[in-house]
This record gives C-alpha cells, sequence and structure tokens, in this order.
DNA sequence: CAAGTTATCAATTGTTCTATTGAATAGCAA
DNA sequence: TTGCTATTCAATAGAACAATTGATAACTTG
C-alpha cells in the first residue's frame, strides 16, 4: 500500500525529532541552553566533554529542528529554538520523574538531602508582599540571559564570602536552573548553617518564564493518571 | 569527580525515556494508544507489523515507563501510562510539525489536498447551539473507548453507506485520531462529494480530552519562538 | 598576512538498536 | 490432557549511533 510508505514518512520524520531527546549528552546540553544562548565552548565546559564532541551532539540538535544556530564572529551561538522546544524537554523531564523510578532515585542521590522548597505561585504572592530575598546563584551569565523579576545573582561559587550582603530579617529563597538543578539546594544549605532562614524554589528560571507565557504548561503533575 | 558520575546517572536515567520516542514505530504504536487501551494484536494490525516486532517495541515502552501492562486472561491489554505521557506525545508532534520541514512535507503528502477545518473552542460553541452534527470516524472500539460528548460513530468504513441516516440541514464535522490522522480529511471528502457541507476538527480525541482536564497545554501553537 | 581562537570534519572503533525468524510459554476451553 | 490463541523469548544479522583522535576551516586580532 502506498499509504503504509507515507506514513511511515510522516512517523520517520516524527522521530527525527524524537531521536534528539535519545541521549544523556544531548540532553544536558539541552538543559543548559534551556539557562540561555551559548557557545560551543562553554556549553562543552559546562558539561564537561570534549568540544568536538559537543559540536557534533549540537549539530544533531540542529539538524532534529530543536536549536538555532547562529554566527557571532569567531564562535557560534548555539539556542533552543523556541518555547515549545522548552515546554517538549520539561514534559520529558517531568514524565520521566513521574514514571521511572530511575530518576527519582538518581535525583535524591544527585541532590542530598532534600531542601524545604516552595512553589512559584507561593514566590509570587510572598514577592509581592515584600516578604522574601530572592536570589538567583546560578552562573553570572545565565543570570545575565534572564532572570526572575526583582531577583539578585549571587552565583553559589561567591555566596560564602557575600552571605553577609543579604538582608538577615527575612526569609531567602534560591533558585538555579531548575527541580534537578543542585545549586539552590546547596545554597540553602550554606546559608542554613550560617545561620540564616533559606528555602529554595520548587523549580527555576525556565519553567518560571513558560509559566509567565504559558500558564498551565508546566503544572508539576504528580503521578495521576 | 563523583558529582559527574551522579549527574550523568541522571541524565542517563531521562535519555531512557527519550529513547522510547526514537523510534518511528513506537511512536506509531503511541498515538494508537493515545486513542485507548489495546492489545498487542489489535496494535500490531493496526501498525501493520509482527506481533513479535510489536511486542517488543510495547515491552521497550513499557520499560521506559510510559506504558502500563495488564494481563486480561489470553490477552495484554496496553495503555498509555498517564496524562504526562499524552502531553508529551503531542507536544513532540506539535514541536516536530513546528520545527521540521520534513513533518510538515510528509503529513502534507500522507493527509492529501487540505480540508477546511475548526478548532475545539469554535467547536464547543456549535454545539451548544445545536448547529452542527458531530461524527466520529474512528474504529468503533476507538469510539467505544472514549469520543467527544455528543458525537456519534460512523467508522469511515460505513460512512458511504450510511450518509443517508446524517441530517441534511446542518453542517456536518468530522473528527478522528487526531491532526495527522487521514480519517476525517477523508471523510470530509466523501461528504462533500455527496453534496453535504462538511469539515473537520482541527485535531483529534486525545487533544480534545486532555484539553477538558488540563486546559492550555495543547494550544496549537504555531512558530512563534 | 601570521598567529591564535573556536568550531567543524573525517575516519575509526566499539556499542546499541531494529527487524526477522522460529521456538517457547501462559491461559483458556473442550 | 489436548489443542488453540495470544504473547513473549532467543538468536542473529544488519544498520545506526557515540566517543575519540587528529586534521582542517573560519574568523579575529595584531
Amino acid at each position: 500500500m502506498e499509504d503504509r510508505r507515507r506514513k511511515d514518512t510522516l512517523f520517520e520524520a516524527i522521530a527525527l525529532m524524537g531521536k534528539a531527546f535519545a541521549s544523556p549528552r544531548r540532553l544536558e546540553l539541552l538543559d543548559l541552553l534551556a539557562q540561555g544562548p551559548r557557545s560551543v565552548e562553554e556549553l562543552a565546559r559546562a558539561s564537561e566533554q570534549s568540544t568536538a564532541n559537543a559540536s557534533q551532539h549540537l549539530q544533531a540538535l540542529h539538524a532534529a529542528g530543536v536549536v538555532t544556530r547562529e554566527r557571532e564572529g569567531t564562535r557560534v551561538r548555539y539556542a533552543l529554538a523556541g518555547e515549545d522546544v522548552l515546554g517538549l524537554w520539561l514534559a520529558l523531564r517531568g514524565a520521566s520523574a513521574n514514571r521511572l523510578a530511575e530518576v527519582e532515585r538518581a535525583a535524591r542521590d544527585y541532590l542530598g538531602e532534600p531542601v524545604e522548597a516552595i512553589g512559584r505561585e507561593e514566590l509570587r504572592q510572598r514577592l509581592k508582599r515584600g516578604d522574601v530575598v530572592l536570589v538567583d546563584v546560578r552562573p553570572e551569565e545565565e543570570f545575565a540571559a534572564g532572570h526572575i523579576d526583582g531577583a539578585r545573582s549571587v552565583p553559589l561559587e561567591e555566596l560564602e564570602q557575600r552571605i553577609a550582603e543579604l538582608p538577615a530579617d527575612r526569609d531567602i529563597v534560591a533558585y538555579c536552573r531548575g527541580p534537578f538543578c543542585a545549586y539552590a539546594h546547596e545554597a540553602v544549605r550554606q546559608l542554613q548553617e550560617a545561620g540564616r532562614s533559606a528555602l529554595r524554589l520548587e523549580d527555576g528560571w525556565p519553567e518560571w518564564r513558560l509559566a509567565e507565557t504559558n500558564p498551565d504548561t508546566t503544572k508539576t503533575r504528580r503521578r495521576a493518571a
């Protein structure tokens, strides 16, 4: 049947994008790109792989349509192709956390002792009341590429020396790349160590940004069927 | 660094689910499962592959946590694991249609001449006004597994002989499995051939269902960055 | 235009994935 | 028990993929 062939090509085409999400290295690159555009070398460094390897994966992502590429002088700046792709990545991450015990286990393992967290809505209200200090503990470039309104940048690396800068009369809320990023966890631990009252935002900047233009898409759905 | 190893295992675990979406055959199975639970044999037949092959892919999907399995006497009933998975599949399909020219081309090729379509919201309003007849042209089992409230089942195969059943004084809206399913297109063509005023619902039953519990998630986002 | 980055290419190796075939198993019904 | 159906298993062969290395190309700056 002629129809069969056509149907096959259609699903093959969709699978082109699916394959982009089938490799851990590429997922890590995507996760970084969700924070903002970056050059190959930065991405390679941040994901601890060789530049050549990162370049190849980025090309694969480009061919799959999930990232855009732009030459900027001697470097090439990659970026997520759009909000639909960001939503897709978050959906995959979320579903895998819901459905795969391996993911939960690996996350617990990587993040260490759980740390008290608040959701986006609660944070929004407390920010409006001026009730908290919001701290972005990601590397400076990522803060520069975009951050939650009202946050101040204190990269995790500098946090220890800069704790004094932070007002002591309010709760401190730290956030970073997302629910599986260790920075905010670590920041909260350091702050509590120093006697401050701190907690983390349940997810990170990409989720916040997506929720702004597209409420409801990033609800943290738990196991519900 | 110990951290690196842990981060790797985390991304590897997420990629376990990603891999599920990397094969065209599996995507076709998922698309069928989005219509409702089915046995291995039915799925194999509907996707025109050997039972053994379908079984293996279904096992892969099961291992990836995207489907559930349930023994029912001599047969095994597979189903999507949850709404998060349905949302994920729709997000992938949507993003690939937005970003990959191949997908658009393959879809045009498979679906044939474009056919006038209306969106979910418009359909809802016209249904309320009693303004249209809504026809579900999927195979009977899929209608039985769930359908839009107020629709009547007229499987595409029987449509030609049953056109007389349909009132001639109103527009007919046909829907099927989704935007890439050919049934509704074909149905509208047949109805117009017979002198009826017909159009198709832009997407299908799974999108409708997901929109009911989770408005906003399935917006048909076009290329917007 | 020479030197120095940054990114990509090409070739290779080992690994993982897919489809196929035929045999094996689980449950049901007589 | 015997046969029947639906599903899974096991083995295999071919294809696609991932990481590595070293070479090359594109740009910038002096």
